[in-house]
DNA sequence: TCTGGGGTCCTGAAGCCC
DNA sequence: TCTGGGGCTTCAGGACCC
């Protein structure tokens, strides 16, 4: 998907369609999730500080992410691939790997662009938003295309031309090539990914060490036997919370990674997963990150013994200067067994009766009695109807009042604690038909049969809420 | 005026067992 | 009894991705 979160707030916002629009932490220390195209003219990008970014945009709007109703979208695209082939890997909300040979949906270069061009009609009419598709005969080179093809466009990369098409491009194309091997590579001389194959493998593995050079090698051979991997297991479950002020008091930080052992808990079990390595991670004030890790003799979700471990490995950390970041992760996960269960259950009542895991919760969850009027989060009033918040502040808070299909709508203000205004869920993007009111507002038609070992797509956008 | 959150994979050191 | 080495596991850190 195209500039994926930003692209569904102004799909939600009318007002903002055209517009400078970034999507982010807004608190002091958050950084940028998502641009806008519009945004990006003035070099916002992802990843950057959410400070610079108001420098350099002073005018966008800035959006605080609304995961929820980004995944409701992110479930229709993934459905539509699904449709396509059994093979579909997600690598995030907004992008996918799909092997259209698995899905017999094309044979040829010809049948693989029309299935492609479809897909991203269906993306269209059913989310209203654009995506982007990269087709070709690997991961690797799928992602690339689909890189290529942003925004809103598709991209065929002919078997046979893929070596002269990635020779001259810069080595940070290739993916697992990030800043640091970059370098590494820039300073042996090696700037291109024809250069990287002149280099032979020998000299990568020297470089790079075994795993990265060897594969490095290859990808830029355009060699890439990666098949698309439709379940992938969970390997491990983690919270983290960076604090807008440094924590400096020794009881603060213990209290705080037992309410993060207790919500990386929650996760786990909302997954059905149990754990044996626990881990403590703490960023410190001048940003030196350290881990510290326990393994257990069994696999747990006891928020007690999750708790205590965490605790234990604290005690391991030398926290004085501050603390910016704190999280508790499980890894070495199990699915639990019925046994577990039980253990846990009695264990539970033992050691807490009366404790309830009742913690902050997360900013899209809070109930409307707690008046958190977020920026950009939908509202509802009695009188003037759907909105959504552009602001608040001095107990009063800003309401802009539109919806996905109307024009730009007006902005009244009011008080905080106006009784007619409430949260409101969001809105779809694409009126439902009022025949069906689940299913798919456009026609979504079906793709060809019968596809050939050599296709496979990177379709519903590639990295593509990233710049 | 700095650097989020949730993951994956790899490497190297160290300890243990045989 | 001492030493060496291979293989495995654990732990910590780093790089990368979206």
């Amino acid at each position: 998907m195209d500039a994926f979160f930003a692209s569904a707030e102004q799909a939600s916002k009318p007002s903002l369609r055209g517009k400078a629009v970034v999507v982010g932490g807004l608190g002091p220390r958050g950084v940028v999730a998502t641009s806008s195209y519009e945004a990006r003219v003035f070099g916002v990008h992802s990843a950057m500080p959410m400070a610079q970014a108001r420098r350099l945009a002073p005018n966008a709007a800035y959006l605080v992410p609304r995961f929820g109703f980004y995944r409701s979208i992110s479930e229709q695209v993934m459905g539509l691939l699904r449709a396509l082939s059994p093979l579909v890997e997600p690598l995030s909300l907004d992008e996918a790997f799909v092997d259209l040979e698995a899905g017999e949906a094309a044979w040829d270069e010809a049948s693989a662009r029309l299935a492609g061009a479809k897909l991203r009609a269906d993306i269209r009419a059913v989310t209203g938003l654009t995506g982007s598709v990269g087709l070709a005969a690997c991961k690797m080179l799928a992602k690339i295309a689909s890189e290529q093809a942003k925004p809103d466009g598709l991209v065929v990369i002919e078997p046979g031309t893929e070596r002269a098409m990635l020779a001259p491009m810069s080595v940070r194309t290739l993916p697992g090539v990030g800043p640091a091997t970059g370098d590494h590579l820039r300073r042996a001389g090696i700037h291109t990914v024809d250069e990287i194959a002149e280099a032979g493998e020998d000299e990568l593995v020297r470089l790079l060490g075994n795993a990265h050079g060897h594969a490095l090698y290859a990808m830029a051979l355009a060699h890439d036997e990666r098949p698309v991997v439709a379940e992938r297991e969970t390997k491990s479950v983690s919270v983290e919370d960076t604090y807008d002020v440094d924590i400096h008091d020794r009881i603060r930080v213990g209290l705080e990674v037992q309410r993060l052992a207790d919500r990386c808990v929650q996760r786990l079990r909302g997954a059905g997963l149990s754990g044996r390595t626990i881990v403590l991670k703490v960023r410190r004030y001048d940003f030196s990150t350290l881990t510290r890790s326990e393994t257990l003799r069994g696999p747990t979700d006891d928020p007690a013994v999750v708790r205590e471990a965490a605790a234990r490995l604290l005690d391991s950390v030398d926290t004085t200067g501050g603390v910016r970041l704190l999280g508790v992760g499980v890894s070495g996960l199990a699915d639990y067994t019925q046994e577990d269960l039980f253990a846990q259950a009695a264990g539970e009542l033992a050691e807490h009766p009366v404790e309830e895991a009742a913690h902050a919760p997360a900013e899209e969850e809070k109930a409307p009695a707690e008046r958190r009027w977020v920026a950009g989060h939908d509202v509802r009033h009695a009188e003037h109807g759907h909105g959504w918040v552009q602001g608040s502040g001095l107990g009063r808070v800003t309401v802009r009042f539109e919806t996905p299909d109307s024009e730009p709508g007006r902005v009244r203000t009011f008080r905080v604690d106006d009784p007619d205004l409430e949260a409101a869920d969001p809105l779809p993007l694409v009126a439902r038909r009022p025949d069906d009111p689940e299913g798919p507002p456009a026609q979504a038609s079906s793709v060809p049969a019968s596809f050939p070992k050599s296709w496979s797509g990177n379709g519903g956008g590639g990295a593509t809420s990233r710049p």
